[in-house]
DNA sequence: TCAATCTAGTTGCTTCTGCAACGAATTCCG
DNA sequence: CGGAATTCGTTGCAGAAGCAACTAGATTGA
């Protein structure tokens, strides 16, 4: 056989193929592009993946609540906790108790925190756009219809935080 | 609830909104199906994602070598090593020296491995059918070529094992 | 031939993640 | 009112992941 390859036959019927399955490629395509942007995020902004999620979220909504980050079954509470201390540590988000209900805190961004998002953003917004630079328009759409029917059906059938859905 | 609505007030012009930016959306959408997957790999078989690809990856070629299932960028090749010898301590995977290259070791499953792979298979292949069960086959192959373009367009903006990059 | 370079795989170290237990505040309901 | 149950958020702990340094073997080329 050809040096190295002596290892890739083939078995008659695999049950599963791995390149074709789709949990595995979307594992794939995700973990690529997080790895391109967490890049950015990381290298040239300190920021983690979680905190370029907390950042973003308050540049988009002024402020919520770190429960209001977490119950998506996206990011674990305890991944927020820790994103938001370090963030506050770093002078880019501060907390101020909620009088209406003390055991919350509402998060809003500081100016140094608005600058960084600011700069940030762009810089992600391009990522997106080159990796999307190779579908049409058309094409977009319709994998954003894809994705959103997908995710809700996921959601249905990852057990993790749907102890109740109303039926 | 109306309740506790009070801090989503909306920025006047976010430059981000994660619910629509692709790579959050990508990550959501594997992790929940991740997560879905392992539920059943580890409650019933005691797998990690990486075993469970290595498993999966030597039903699907008889015998390959540990770095055959890294260098996708999807795996570190650590990760690999750990997961093979957890493998190898439970009876399911076998190694073998290669004699024409003693660096590498062919894998393959044993017998039990074989076993394991055989009822794991089918039940990641229903999850999987029941998540693609939301869209008609015709859109079940866009989907397919759609993940491949931005896969591949994906692989090149990102850093990974491109060190080597021609000009 | 032999030194420099490269590749396969392992392992120590550090960091991150998730779980579970917890404290504090609130809500529900008898 | 007052005790059970619930919710927000934090933290200790344990397992997992990535990086980098390393060993061992192979390859290249002078």
């Amino acid at each position: 056989m050809a040096a190295g390859s002596a290892a890739k036959k083939r078995v008659p019927e695999p049950l599963v193929v791995l390149e074709e399955f789709l949990p595995y490629r979307l594992n794939v395509l995700a973990g690529l592009t997080s790895s391109a942007l967490a890049q950015i995020y990381a290298e040239r902004f300190g920021l983690s993946i979680p905190a370029w999620r907390v950042i973003v979220t308050l540049g988009q909504y002024e402020h919520r609540t770190a429960r209001d980050m977490a119950p998506d079954g996206v990011m674990h509470k305890s991944t927020v906790s820790r994103a938001v201390s370090a963030l506050e540590k770093r002078g880019l988000v501060v907390r101020r108790p909620n009088l209406d209900d003390r055991r919350e805190e509402l998060l809003a961004l500081t100016p140094a925190g608005r600058a960084i998002y600011e700069a940030v953003a762009p810089q992600a917004l391009a990522v997106e756009e080159r990796l999307l630079s190779v579908l049409s328009p058309q094409e977009q759409r319709t994998l954003s219809s894809l994705i959103d029917r997908l995710t809700r059906q996921a959601r249905q059938l990852a057990p993790h935080g749907s102890e109740e859905d109303e039926a």
